[in-house]
DNA sequence: GTACTAAGTAATAATTATTATTATTTAACT
DNA sequence: AGTTAAATAATAATAATTATTACTTAGTAC
């Protein structure tokens, strides 16, 4: 149970679950799938609140808005990271590579007028699971 | 104009003022953007088959679709390259740099059980003229 | 603990984005 | 020129997201 990390946010059940939810959840959700899950505890949750949390928690720097294929998706991994991506089946899987990160922002260094502060990569490409078909 | 490059595919008029209107414009435009410039032309076009024919010659692999903060954008700028992503305007800039493109590659071949095909590396910060506020 | 208040929520309406349907048109082939 | 599979326009339908508003609550002050 997660419990006032952060001093300037108002710790509503809401939130709480919500941001519950993603920590235990080894994946991507989308706002739908996080919307199920909470409900199972939360059974009157509004989806809109759920839009509204998560919009705001990825706010506050406490979870992660992963945009991929045209579809929103939420993480809390807040360790830098890079994202697999099938363009078969859509599959999404976290690819941990502090050295890409390192290159990536050694790079960022050259670009003028503008100030990066984050990077990631996307590897594009047929999973296992696809390629036997 | 263009002019049947692709031998697979029928050359509507639509289809060819889409990809024209995508190789002269600078940037990564909407789906939206896309249906305002080529209406122009097509003044009857109807944005159903803008967004057919978007979808269409990106599975063709004719254009790009690039899906930023949750919208969708297109370009006809195939040379693989990285955005740099104002987090303050929403401003997107290409960014070439075959180094990253290839260290990328390198690591994907580290990859167990997936093919990489393609890389691209999002870079998120703060653009100049935000900074200047 | 009780009262106070700004912020958050639920329910719902409204808006925006995207896809499906279908009658009509057309690009490409013969 | 005639044929036909594919594409289009117009529209309806669906899905995704945001806005509105009356009610509720977490955090703070007493
Ligand atoms: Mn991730
Ligand atoms: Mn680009
Ligand atoms: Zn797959
Ligand atoms: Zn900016």
């Amino acid at each position: 149970m997660i419990k006032k990390e952060a001093k300037d946010i108002k710790y509503t059940n809401q939130r709480i679950e919500i941001l519950d939810f993603l920590r235990k959840f080894d994946g991507h959700p989308t706002v739908e799938d996080v919307y199920e899950g909470v409900r199972k505890k939360l059974t009157r949750i509004s989806k809109a609140t759920v839009y509204k949390n998560l919009r705001f928690l990825a706010e506050k720097g406490l979870i992660k808005e992963v945009n991929i294929k045209g579809v929103s998706r939420f993480e809390a991994n807040l360790v830098p990271h890079h994202h697999i991506i099938c363009i078969g089946c859509g599959s999404i899987t976290d690819y941990e590579s502090e050295d890409l990160t390192d290159y990536s922002l050694k790079v960022a260094g050259d670009i003028e007028n503008f100030e990066v502060e984050s990077t990631d990569t996307n590897f594009y490409g047929i999973c296992k699971d696809c390629k036997e078909e």
